[in-house]
DNA sequence: CTGGGGAAGGGGCCC
DNA sequence: AGGGCCCCTTCCCCA
């Protein structure tokens, strides 16, 4: 269930861009190492829960796997040399909403994730743009386009996707414009807690960890889909045949590749 | 071939 | 209104 309704996606929409073309010179952040170790430390998520209620008609997960993780005492995490593993709570509470962010620092955030706000890009004249700085018009990649009911649309000069909203072109731009850069690879992302999830692939960082085994994971979407292997019964079924997999990916495969229709 | 991990993209929600 | 964070999803690679 596709949780956009502001884009209109192309057939194409999903291919990833090609860094070196996108690559914008005038990077909006960079996370230079050496890592700033207590703001590392500091940012790392509070004690935290899941929310298993994805929306899926598939869905058969909920109340069956909930992880009994425990709250960690962050205070002693500073103490350590290394950040280690930090556990979840229970996936079966309500997430506080605060968290998968890497380390995300505590406010003000650093220089290096300083942003330059664009004002209204109607107001400039669609010529101002994070990252951009003051562009000519037909550098910005900003377009205006109207739909045969006059309703006012954006399109997206790079790759022509329509947006119903200034706000979500302005978001999607940036994924063409890719400000945030790593300053140990070169790498740019489109936001920068893209570029601090990259960042911890450097350092190594696994602030998720599982409950079950002590896994860790550097990215919580990924320890989510970690407990799903903890559990008999897979968040989501094949309708067919009633298998479940741990992945809606997995699940695509298994139908794709033609689902024999027995229970399995 | 299947399942799982790693990494990343992108829209929505909340402050 | 904009930024930060959340979640879902996808792709690639490997065992």
């Amino acid at each position: 269930m596709p949780r956009s309704f502001l884009v209109r996606k192309s057939a194409c929409s999903r291919r990833r861009p090609n860094y070196s073309e996108l690559h914008d010179s005038s990077p909006e952040f960079t996370f230079q190492q050496p890592y700033d170790q207590a703001h590392l430390l500091a940012a790392i998520p509070p004690p935290e829960v899941l929310n298993p209620t994805a929306s899926l008609p598939t869905l058969i997960w909920d109340s069956l796997l909930a992880p009994q993780a425990q709250p960690i005492g962050w205070a002693s995490l500073l103490s350590q040399e290394i950040p280690k593993a930090v556990e979840l709570t229970s996936l079966s509470d309500e997430d506080s909403g605060k968290g998968s962010q890497p380390p995300s620092p505590p406010s003000p955030a650093p220089s290096s994730f300083s942003s330059t706000s664009a004002s209204s890009l109607e107001a400039e004249g669609y010529t101002a743009f994070p990252g951009l700085g003051q562009l000519p018009k037909q550098l910005t990649g900003l377009s205006v386009a109207k739909d045969p009911q006059s309703r006012k649309a954006f399109n997206c000069k790079y790759c022509n996707k329509e947006y119903i909203s200034l706000g979500a072109l302005k978001m999607h731009i940036r994924s063409h414009t890719l400000p945030c850069v790593c300053g140990t690879c070169g790498k740019a992302f489109s936001r920068p807690w893209l570029l601090q999830g990259h960042v911890r692939t450097h350092t190594g960082e696994k602030p998720f960890s599982c409950s079950h085994c002590s896994r860790a994971f550097a990215d919580r979407s990924n320890l989510r889909a970690h407990l799903q292997t903890h559990s008999d019964v897979k968040k989501y079924q094949c309708k067919t045949c009633s298998r479940t997999f741990s992945r809606m990916s997995l699940l695509h495969k298994h139908q794709e590749s033609g689902c024999s229709g027995g229970p399995r």
